[in-house]
DNA sequence: ATATTAACTATGAAAATCATAGCGTCAATT
DNA sequence: AATTGACGCTATGATTTTCATAGTTAATAT
């Protein structure tokens, strides 16, 4: 007996069944009752775990358990939340090892175009969710001329807009240091 | 007997408890447990009703109804909602009628700010989430240059990088209308 | 008196999530 | 040969959250 682990609101669209830019758009059934890009958006990743697991996809996690370390998601919500991200084309499943069968997820076009909506989350938590002493989680440096752009969508050096693939993310050490007790806690388990 | 209606994992802080650019951050207690800015902003915001309730608020709408009519929350997700996003900072509640007691919500300097994470999110449903006959739900005007932005965060005409403040709406007939008949039918009711 | 407006509250049923444990396949170690 | 460890998951019952539907309250309009 399978049992449902979706919420049902997290629409989850078969390939190929719909139009779109790149072919993974709703039609015209029921659930398609809004024209709002917003409320399309959050219909496929608005939700917690989802928006956890892109991070850690951005940050350069691909496998399963690693990605359970990090965002402290219960295999179930992972699992659930990887078909969904697959079904709607953000995300790839693809085997790393043929014997025992292991598989990876990796981001599609789709899923890299998403990153400024987790820049945005990061920008706006870096501003407004931060105690006084702590500096930046994740430091964007723009490949470009050398400059850490901040928080900033336009980098404050040359004045260009930049996007993920011109920049070098260097990760704080605080935030290195509990990714790796998050690690290390996982295993003693 | 008070049923809590938030999902536990939605923080809720009370104003002034804590420090950060305008006092709305936990301290040291075990809820953050994370540097990460996107972990922390996924646990104020991270839920569908509170991203469908944010636009809304972009929108203009500022009375429960509308919000309730526009979003479909029933009005329990939108009462706690509103409730956390109240106690978090990003939203505040105001009478404007004194009798009855009547009240508004009304967006702060924090919940504008949060503005660029929506804006991601149109922009990405827009690009994907999309038939391929239906334009823009919105259009964004660049108020200095008299030029539409489409999509872009910075505007193609002048490359100025663009505030929501910057930009002048325009709501396309159809999503006016979608509005218009969810209007309705919640009065029909 | 009755209806209407608008911001909510109440309650039981249904659905989603959590916590904890376990499975299956293989390779390496004892 | 048996055991241990990896690692991507599945199973299950308890708990929490949400949904659907209805109702309350205070005040004005009819």
């Amino acid at each position: 007996m399978i049992r449902e682990a979706l919420p049902s609101w997290l629409h989850y669209y078969e390939k190929d069944s719909y139009h779109g830019e790149n072919s993974a758009m709703p039609m015209q059934d029921e659930t398609n009752d809004t024209v709002c890009p917003v409320a399309r958006s959050v219909d496929l990743v608005g939700d917690k775990w989802t928006i956890l697991i892109m991070r850690e996809l951005y940050m350069g996690a691909t496998r399963f358990e690693e990605m359970q370390i990090q965002t402290a998601a219960t295999p179930q919500m992972l699992t659930s939340r990887l078909k969904a991200l697959e079904a709607n084309g953000l995300v790839e499943r693809r085997p790393y090892n043929e014997k025992p069968l292991r598989y990876e997820y990796l981001l599609t076009d789709k899923g890299w175009d998403f990153y400024p909506v987790i820049y945005a989350l990061r920008a706006w938590g870096e501003k407004w969710c931060k105690n006084p002493d702590e500096g930046l989680a994740v430091h964007f440096v723009h490949r470009a001329c050398g400059h850490d752009v901040g928080v900033a969508s336009v980098c404050p050096h040359c004045g260009d807009p930049v996007e993920r693939k011109d920049l070098e993310a260097v990760i704080s050490n605080r935030f290195l240091g509990e990714r790796e007790s998050r690690r290390e806690a996982f295993k003693r388990k």
